[in-house]
DNA sequence: AGCGGATGGTTCAAATTTGAACAAACGATA
DNA sequence: TATCGTTTGTTCAAATTTGAACCATCCGCT
């Protein structure tokens, strides 16, 4: 906590462009799902996680760790989804205490027709701004990112590792 | 909507990469300052943009544009601060509607004293992440998104620009 | 078989965010 | 200067999110 390593100009300009970006660009994309097809960006992630998964369905803890949300917050958007018949509990076979939430027919239907807007969405103010080289860096950079989060344990962050005795 | 572009192998896996990092990185950030010092992740953007503000002051309305957040969201969060005496409402002089935002000495200190342990957890979990050429490269992605969503008027994108008639 | 710690999901209260509705003040124009 | 359309900031209700508390179930060991 003693002496800072600051940012540097560019490391600042980046970091506070990645900020403002993210939230205009989540802003765009909730306020075109919502008009489109009443769903919110979580609940959009949750559908498309769903659809790709085998029998498109997931354990809950695990959905919640792919896109990212708290259990809670899982339990109450599956409600949210499941009121409207896009997605069902089903007991897991294997683990009693499990739930399977599954993608239905009127789920599968429903993301195919609110796929189209939001991919155009994602384009016109990403990737199509983007050269494919800028794709690929920004892949890598986030996929970077992501391993280092993941790997990090907890919320405590060292320069050392975790010695092994303790 | 008809015929639409869907994205590319690397391109889904970009945006994939892209919002998961996001998610993570917002959970990774929000809990440190919670720990560090009680702030949110949004009060603290407040801090930072007041304090880079010429007398460390600035409208709601422009400080609701900068950090990216509704009218309402805004005067929530100042309301906040202003209760931990971070922040103080001052009338505009040169507009009785208007309200500055103000930054207290306190502000100032607290920010001062939350910033080292923020910077290192951005540092940590994205910019020490990556090469100089990839910051760089973020820095130009993200400028260039945020570019397009801020000249795109309103919600709608179409491909022609707005008929002059129109 | 029976413990004891770990996991899986839900419930609950509290905090935050947003859009719509509003009232006050501005400013250009008649 | 009286008026109409804007802009400013707040209030309000509704939706969402999170962490902590909780119960049920699972699993490795005795």
């Amino acid at each position: 906590m003693k002496d800072t390593r600051w940012l540097s100009e560019t490391e600042l300009d980046a970091w506070v462009a990645y900020v403002t970006a993210t939230h205009l660009l989540e802003r765009r994309v909730e306020e075109q799902l919502k008009a489109a097809s009443g769903l919110t960006h979580a609940q959009y992630e949750i559908l498309a996680k769903l659809s790709l998964s085998p029998a498109r369905r997931m354990r809950m803890t695990e959905l919640a760790r792919q896109v990212v949300v708290s259990k809670s917050g899982l339990t109450y958007q599956i409600g949210q989804l499941e009121k409207r018949g896009l997605v069902e509990r089903t007991t897991c076979p294997s683990d009693d205490r499990g739930v399977l939430a599954v993608l239905t027919d009127e789920g599968v239907r429903c993301l195919e027709r609110t796929a189209p807007g939001h991919v155009a969405v994602v384009r016109a103010f990403l990737i199509d701004q983007l050269t494919p080289e800028e794709v690929e860096t920004m892949r890598r950079i986030m996929t970077k990112a992501t391993a280092a989060m993941e790997s990090a344990s907890g919320h405590a962050f060292r320069s050392a590792p975790p010695a092994p005795g303790a």
